[in-house]
DNA sequence: TCTGGGGTCCTAGGACCC
DNA sequence: TCTGGGGTCCTAGGACCC
């Protein structure tokens, strides 16, 4: 049997509230919220101190109604500049521990230390790291301890704000089964209701439950929490997460529902601007491009488009984007809109398939090779290891010329 | 005038193929 | 003469998390 693993699960208390505090001393103690722009209606509270929280302030309130429950409440706009430095700057710490870092949001991480340890035990070894990241960077956080991931997260949670907990094997039974429900990672509002219909109270109540009934109500996410509510959970530490993203979106709220065309294609144009420049700063090509439509009742859709091109570049981006839109808007006043890359392919990994294409153009413009035979014989086997099966007309040439034109037309004529 | 913006993973139906 | 079974791809929506 292979050693039992230690997990750190480091998560930082109000994150972006602790970093406007720590640069402002004078507001600790106070009820500090950040909080969308005030005087437009995404004013909603994206963390808060715990002064404030003690108040009643919760994350995604409103702000008028935060103001409610506490008057003198500090509300801060967000500088999210200033939050990813500081981000960093945590990260850089845990990397000093153990190099087996899995970070999986701005403010939280995983850390593998089994066999990085200093010599100290776990509880020593959080302190002095919890204690590091205080003197350094003046910012709180709490650390769970465990022998996997979710354990070390559940257990993170448990000591707020600067805990240190364990949670071992053994302890589960007496910290984790007592809890409600609603509390165990992966559990949210919808889950929660449909457990405790089957009379699912706490942790435990889950842990003890038949598999194959929770199987068959939340089909193979019922089987997953049944093992992790057990203790169970094998998931590595991976450093190498943060590599592997799948979709590149932003969308944003508008200031009012519209159905101005002009309005809808500048956010649009913004958006597919946005989305061109974090494709191309993390070097990646797109094959499937999805739009977000929300309306005044806050219904939902989304529409995507698989492409027979990869994309990248803004203008491309938008024409699909603004297609889809064309599509499928229903004429009623939006709300958001959004526009999402998908499909994501690490330009290196494509060169590839792309000598392949430019192979085949030459080869028809040439009618110097005409067999398959021939082109295995010039690039090797290699070339058809992923072989895109479909066909891909060119969509990035006339008719995507034609497109712009007429769009910018139609803007004149407006 | 209630509910932002960034993501991941899973499900389910229809098309299509063998 | 009335309809199997398996697989993949595409699309849309839902649940969840920070």
């Amino acid at each position: 049997m292979s050693k039992g693993r230690v997990i750190f699960h480091v998560d930082m208390n109000s994150f972006y509230a602790s970093v406007e505090i720590a640069e402002r001393p004078e507001l600790k103690g106070k009820p500090v919220a950040i909080a969308g722009a005030p005087e437009k209606r995404k004013g909603i509270i994206v963390t808060s101190s715990y002064e404030a929280r003690a108040k009643g302030v919760k994350t995604t309130m409103p702000l008028w109604k935060a103001y409610e429950l506490c008057p003198n409440l500090i509300a801060l706009q967000p500088n999210f500049e200033k939050y990813r430095e500081a981000s960093s700057k945590m990260f850089s710490i845990l990397y000093e521990v153990s190099p087996i870092v899995q970070p999986v949001s701005i403010d939280e991480g995983y850390l593998d230390v089994t066999d990085h340890n200093f010599g100290m035990n776990g509880i020593k070894l959080a302190e002095w790291l919890q204690d590091k990241i205080y003197q350094e960077l003046n910012l709180p956080c709490s650390i769970g301890i465990a022998p996997n991931k979710f354990l070390a997260k559940m257990a993170s949670d448990m000591k707020k704000p600067m805990g240190i907990t364990v949670l071992r094997k053994r302890e589960i039974q007496q910290k984790l089964w007592v809890l409600p429900i609603g509390e165990m990672y992966g559990v949210g509002d919808r889950t929660e209701e449909k457990l405790q219909k089957l009379g699912i109270q706490t942790i435990g109540d889950l842990a003890n439950h038949d598999v194959v009934a929770l199987k068959q109500l939340l089909g193979i996410n019922g089987e997953r929490l049944h093992t992790r509510a057990n203790g169970h959970d094998n998931r590595p530490v991976d450093p190498d997460a943060i590599y592997e993203f799948k979709s590149i979106g932003n969308s944003r709220t508008l200031p009012h529902d519209t159905t101005d065309q002009l309005e809808i294609d500048s956010l649009l144009d913004q958006l597919a601007e946005k989305v061109s420049a974090r494709l191309r700063y993390k070097d990646v090509v797109s094959e499937n491009i999805q739009i977000m439509i929300r309306y005044h009742d806050r219904k939902t859709v989304t529409r995507s488009r698989q492409l027979r091109d990869f994309v990248e570049k803004k203008d491309e981006v938008f024409m699909i984007a603004k297609m889809l839109f064309d599509e499928h808007w229903n004429g009623e006043p939006i709300r958001l809109l959004g526009i999402t890359a998908q499909d994501l392919v690490p330009k290196h990994e494509l060169s590839k398939q792309l000598d392949l294409f430019t192979y085949q153009e030459e080869a028809e413009k040439e009618k110097l090779y005409q067999t398959v035979e021939d082109m295995k014989e010039k690039y090797g086997n290699d070339v058809f290891i992923q072989p895109k099966e479909k066909t891909r007309p060119n969509l990035s040439t006339s008719f995507q010329k034609d497109f712009l034109n007429d769009f910018k037309k139609d803007k004149r004529e407006d």
